[in-house]
DNA sequence: GTCTATAATTCGATAGAC
DNA sequence: GTCTATCGAATTATAGAC
């Protein structure tokens, strides 16, 4: 069996990769051209190709690799019998937020590609049948939180952690605020979003 | 002056534009060829550059129309000082869930037009110095609704508004729902969210 | 493996007939 | 106004030297 090389990261391969997934995620795979991604990379159009078959393929790797840092980890944390129904919320959103602060051009790309070619998204994962679900339905028959479709609950653990950054640009244009600034909002969140997901499902008395 | 045509919506010019606003609505402005646009409204390719000058020229004209979508109506509402502060949140969410029910793909739209070109937004329309955000503050200080930074208000009542349509192909496939269901769902969130919202700004006792 | 040069194709835009 | 035919620029991909 070969040895990988100790700086894999900074062969060319990995150079292209970089390029690639940085345009790629950022613009989409129709406004970048290949040129640009050779360019990035500090290397020649047709070593490119020579490495990646065509523009296709580059991104499909890159895309892959996208929708990993969106499901990835989300399965584990959903699936765990060992964590409560509202720990679980906790991890969600600390995952998700934690992971978008250091690739926050993630989720226009996911939602992007989910519309463009929905074919493409992992079909096996279906959140209906997690643990995460069975410990919801426990709770609402408890009577310990309020009863409401599943999918709200998907839609605002999701919409409240994921949202805030595909809207980045637009806000802090309605908002005008720095990065920095926008940067510490989103840290802020990983407290709050659970604290209100928990009011949200609170029974009232 | 001249008269409008009785059927302005069957004209040419309006066919193409039905056309264009469909595609680049769809795909986006980099993905979208000239030639497709000309097919789907039924013409031929030269027509489309007899009326429109450029693929950007007739590109502009459907974001601002999709651009309009999103901002028009929300500065008449957030600064009416008739309504109360939790109308508003109602009267906002109702606008946002109505409208974007007939046009579930302008919110991914926008979003990539905001990253892309964020010099093109709307700049003049701060939503900080409106009337809801002051009415936000009197509540605040009256100790009726718990203090927070403003922007987590405005992520939340956009987030869980705006991101279900952003996100529908990935919810859908990741939780298996029908079209109708979703639109029902959707509807359903009108009434609740502003709910939610509520919940979270409740002061704890 | 990496480059230069170029082939092959696609796409936006226009010329010119009707 | 609408079409066919085509130009010219841009872009992906490859051939071939080193």
């Amino acid at each position: 069996m070969k040895a990988k090389p100790l700086n894999a990261d900074s062969s060319t391969e990995e150079k292209i990769k970089a390029a690639a997934r940085k345009l790629f995620t950022q613009q989409g795979f129709a406004a970048v051209r290949t040129r640009d991604i050779a360019s990035e990379a500090g290397i020649n159009l047709a070593l490119l190709n020579y490495y990646f078959r065509s523009k296709e393929k580059l991104f499909e790797i890159i895309m892959l690799e996208n929708l990993g840092h969106f499901f990835q980890g989300v399965a584990i944390i959903v699936n765990d019998e060992k964590t409560s129904f509202y720990k679980k919320i906790e991890l969600l959103v600390d995952f998700y937020v934690t992971r978008l602060l250091n690739n926050p051009d993630v989720p226009l790309f996911v939602l992007n590609e989910a519309r463009n070619n929905p074919q493409k998204l992992p079909m096996q994962f279906n959140l209906m049948d997690s643990f995460f679900m069975k410990q919801f339905f426990t709770e609402v028959k408890a009577g310990k939180v309020k009863a409401m479709n599943p999918g709200h609950l998907l839609i605002n653990i999701m919409g409240l952690s994921i949202f805030p950054f595909a809207a980045k640009p637009m806000i802090q244009r309605v908002r005008g605020i720095s990065d920095k600034e926008y940067e510490s909002l989103m840290i802020e969140r990983k407290k709050l979003v659970p604290e209100w997901i928990k009011s949200m499902l609170e029974v009232k008395k």
